[in-house]
RNA sequence: GGCUCUGUAGUUCAACGGAUAGAAUAGUGGUUUCCUAAACCAUAGAUAGCAGUUCGAUUCUGCUCGGAGCUACCA
């Protein structure tokens, strides 16, 4: 149990003496005591003077004197206004950080026992990942790794998007003016390839409409297991997916279940069938199957065309089904941009109709888009900016930043590339995942990613500080004595350190990875501004000398636990 | 037109209905005989507008004005 409900369930006792009234925990507000008052955790009076039938102030002291006498985990209190502000007691403190620094999995809660599977990525085979392609990415993998955290099995999944019209685009345009174009005969990578003939299709199309037709009848032939389609089809999408394997391993990125299209997107004709026997859909005269959804506030929703043929949404149907019963899901959480939302409210309302009682378990992670300063990443009008660049000029820009600084002097190549790769990496994840996912983001290709502030360098700068402290007392003990006394600034952090399961629990919940993010950020901070003060490694009284070791350890672990969750490391040097 | 989302310092982001709306960056002024200055300190600057609900509203409701998305027998 977490400090603020433990307070809030003491404060629930408290009232109940005093007042006679019975509330529950849930009802109590308890916050961490804004900085600029005395106390650790504040419990809200206001809605208690309904109560108590006293002033504020009176009915706060009235809780603090009961809380005081009862709990000798508290050591003191005040009120200011309709605020009573706790302080525990030092020894609490104490050992909250030993039991902080003892529990391995400290932030992992127990297994719940409950399976989720999280899509996301699910890229078209057409061209190479862009920016919008990265923020997915990453939320998905890191939304992921928080779930895991709170207790869930999680089997992350992508949805490869390998046949269609968009990929014969880029297959008539190589056989046409390519002239056997290779990856290796042109030194590129597999996925940029096949993005090129895809710009070069859409000039042929501007050229002559007519070569539309062409593509069509390649689909079809797609369709009917052409060999000669199906084998250049194939080709090429090696080559993409060996592009986009060497995206993901850059990123730290990976599956547990990879789907694709060509495989699934038949899937969903027996729902169909099911849903005219349920009467639930209706088949018109050209013998076209619609949903009828008008009665909930939206349109007809087409999901059989007249001859025969699926639509996507018949596939995500059957795709669901599939998913819930192969794996034996509790939900699934689809990571996908927020112009689909209407696609997906429509998607659980026709599973709901269907019968499926699942309906309700499937989540839509709706992220905003990444914008540019100019509007929409345009791929027609070239201002998409490629992940794969993206990547190599924050990897530049670390390189710049740490040769600049020459701390690094005596570090290995190898060791040195990739602690440069972990930086750039590291700036570019915490850029996009401290933004709430569901707003629309910003990046400026003009400014390059910052690395001071808020930022990713930011908190491994931190981390390798404290691990630099961490090496030249090696020979130190780290005992944490009991009756050794913090100082208001170590009970601050200790206290920052113990709310971070609650904020596991929070950003699982909310499926936001900007409360982690938020979290670490004033972890690091309040360490720089101890860091600052205090020289650690100066101080003469040993006990003192092993707590705070032992103090700036937890920091390191829990800001190296946090940010795993990001998918980002902390290197020990930088 | 209809539906949905969104509007906070110059800029990029925070703030379960709670105290004086926090940070970062850009600006200004400081800190290095001291454990890593990718740091720290100081200073200045914002809730689009009007009503309502509430002890209390950036947060909830309504209207106005901005911005975005969706509204395919595309995927």
């Amino acid at each position: 149990m977490n400090a603020e409900k433990w307070l809030a369930s003491k404060a629930s006792e408290a009232v109940d003496a005093l007042y006679g009234t019975k509330l529950d925990t849930d009802s109590l507000q308890v916050s961490i005591t804004r900085k600029e008052f005395e106390g650790d955790y504040t419990l809200v009076v206001f809605p208690l003077l309904r109560i108590s039938r006293q002033s504020p102030e009176a009915t706060g002291q009235a809780i603090g004197e009961y809380l005081l006498e009862h709990n000798p985990e508290l050591g003191s209190f005040n009120v200011v206004k309709g605020f009573l502000n706790c302080c525990l007691s030092a020894r609490y403190w104490n050992e909250e950080l030993s039991s902080i620094i003892s529990d391995e999995n400290f932030g992992v809660q127990p297994s719940n026992g409950k399976t989720i599977m999280v899509e996301f990525s699910s890229p078209n085979t057409n061209k190479p990942l862009h920016l919008g392609h990265v923020r997915n990415n990453l939320l998905g993998s890191s939304v992921s790794d928080i779930l895991k955290a709170a207790g869930n099995n999680v089997i992350k999944a992508t949805l490869v998007n390998d046949r269609g019209v968009h990929i014969c685009k880029s297959m008539y345009a190589w056989q046409k003016r390519f002239d056997g174009a290779t990856p290796s005969s042109r030194h590129q990578k597999g996925d940029h390839l096949v993005g090129d003939c895809y710009v070069e299709y859409a000039k042929m199309e501007k050229e002559n409409p007519a070569v539309l037709d062409e593509v069509h009848k390649m689909l079809v032939d797609w369709e009917k297991g052409d060999p000669q389609v199906r084998a250049l089809w194939k080709m090429m999408n090696e080559w993409v997916f060996e592009g986009f394997d060497q995206t993901y391993k850059a990123l730290g990125i990976s599956f547990d279940k990879t789907y694709y299209e060509s495989q699934t997107y038949l899937l969903g004709k027996e729902l169909v069938k099911k849903g005219l026997d349920m009467g639930v859909f209706v088949k018109d005269p050209d013998g076209s199957v619609w949903c009828d959804l008008t009665a909930d506030g939206l349109d007809r929703k087409i999901l059989l065309r007249s001859d025969g043929t699926s639509v996507y949404i018949t596939q995500d149907l059957g795709t669901a089904e599939k998913r819930f019963e192969e794996s034996h899901l509790d939900s699934q959480v689809y990571v996908v941009g927020n112009e689909q939302d209407y696609h997906f409210q429509v998607l659980k309302l026709i599973l709901k109709k269907l019968g499926f009682e699942w309906a309700d378990r499937i989540y839509h992670l709706s992220y905003g888009m990444v914008e540019l300063p100019e509007g929409k990443m345009k791929s027609r009008e070239g201002t998409v900016v490629d992940a794969d660049d993206l990547i190599e000029k924050m990897y530049q820009e670390a390189k710049a930043t740490s040769e600049a600084s020459g701390k690094l002097v005596d570090m290995a190549e190898q060791e040195k590339d990739e602690l440069y790769h972990q930086i750039g990496l590291g700036a570019l994840k915490y850029f996009i995942l401290k933004v709430d996912p569901k707003k629309t983001m910003l990046f400026d290709p003009k400014e390059s990613i910052d690395f001071n502030g808020n930022t990713g360098p930011f908190i491994q700068y931190t981390h390798a500080r404290i691990k630099s402290i961490l090496r030249k007392a090696e020979d130190k003990s780290l005992e944490l004595a009991e009756d050794v006394q913090l100082s208001a600034k170590e009970q601050r952090i200790v206290k920052l350190l113990s709310s971070y399961p609650a904020k596991v629990q929070e950003a699982a919940a909310s499926f936001s990875p900007a409360l982690i993010a938020n979290f670490a950020y004033e972890l690091a901070k309040e360490f720089n501004q101890y860091y600052h003060d205090t020289a650690i490694l100066k101080e003469t009284d040993s006990k003192l000398l092993s707590a705070r070791l032992v103090l700036i350890s937890a920091v390191a672990k829990v800001l190296s636990k946090s940010m795993g969750l990001l998918g980002i490391q902390l290197p020990d040097r930088m």
